[in-house]
DNA sequence: CGGCATCCGAATGGATACTG
DNA sequence: CAGTATCCATTCGGATGCCG
């Protein structure tokens, strides 16, 4: 069967779907839930959250990869998370597993459309956090000054 | 006193800095370590991911609040967790904290510049998220099914 | 109102040993 | 090669009670 695919083609994108940008201060909002905050999200970005989701299905964006080939490109990641980190992304419908029995056995891993479809946003994160570590270290070590200093 | 205000105005984006989207299968890819991949990252990531910081951002983006009217609004977070997440947040740069010592006391959080500046992709993720969900609730239950059924 | 301190169960994740 | 099973430390996060 196939997963609804959406739009292929990702080029250049806007947010601006639903989570509208707005201006003032807080009281003339619904109060009821806005669309990012709903559990639907929470559960997403928890997947995203995890140690190792995102840097597998980073790695994977590169192509398909064999089991021991993700475990040394990934580095830190031991044998048993990187299982539980496939099995929860196949789980999720993001990553395909494809078993080829031969003698000593071959497995694949590859991304399914969905989790193509989730490497854009992923990588919008990593160019952030790659943007603005060292803004976010210098705030750290000047809060951590302003406590025990 | 004032917030520090920043940027409303934060149009059209697109993810092509360095996070390259490539091709065939792997092989051909550098073997040191991908952008994406390196400590940074993964930092930002946890963080995105734990259980509150990205809804107190997300709501902190309608205006900035106080502390019970962010607690009201997140639905679910406990007092400790709004707490500690509101303290993580402000050691990352993310969240500006303004004390008005009056009876009862006032405490305004808002979000500084750089955490405006990750509302974005943030939202982006969110959008994925709600546009997704259905397609991994499914493939969930596929999976589910195969296991156990 | 806006916290902090304490307790405790649940989940996360690493190390190691064993298997088809 | 690609896992599974077990053990264990750490962290996360909720509940409760007290404080300025």
């Amino acid at each position: 069967m196939e997963i609804t695919r959406p739009h292929p083609q990702e080029g250049t994108q806007s947010y601006a779907s639903h989570t509208r940008v707005p201006h003032g201060d807080a009281g003339d909002i619904v109060p009821g839930h806005s669309p990012a905050a709903c559990p639907a999200v929470t559960e997403v970005l928890s997947r995203v959250g995890d140690k190792w989701s995102m840097q597998v299905v980073m790695q994977l964006g590169y192509g398909s990869m064999r089991f021991n080939q993700l475990r040394r490109e990934i580095d830190g990641i031991s044998q048993r998370m990187l299982t539980r980190t496939l099995r929860g992304l196949e789980r999720d419908g993001l990553v395909d597993r494809t078993v080829t029995p031969s003698v000593p056995p071959r497995v694949d891993y590859a991304l399914t459309p969905l989790g193509q479809s989730l490497r854009g946003p992923v990588a919008l994160l990593g160019d952030w956090a790659v943007a603005n570590r060292e803004a976010v270290a210098q705030a750290r070590s000047e809060y951590d000054l302003r406590e025990d200093g």
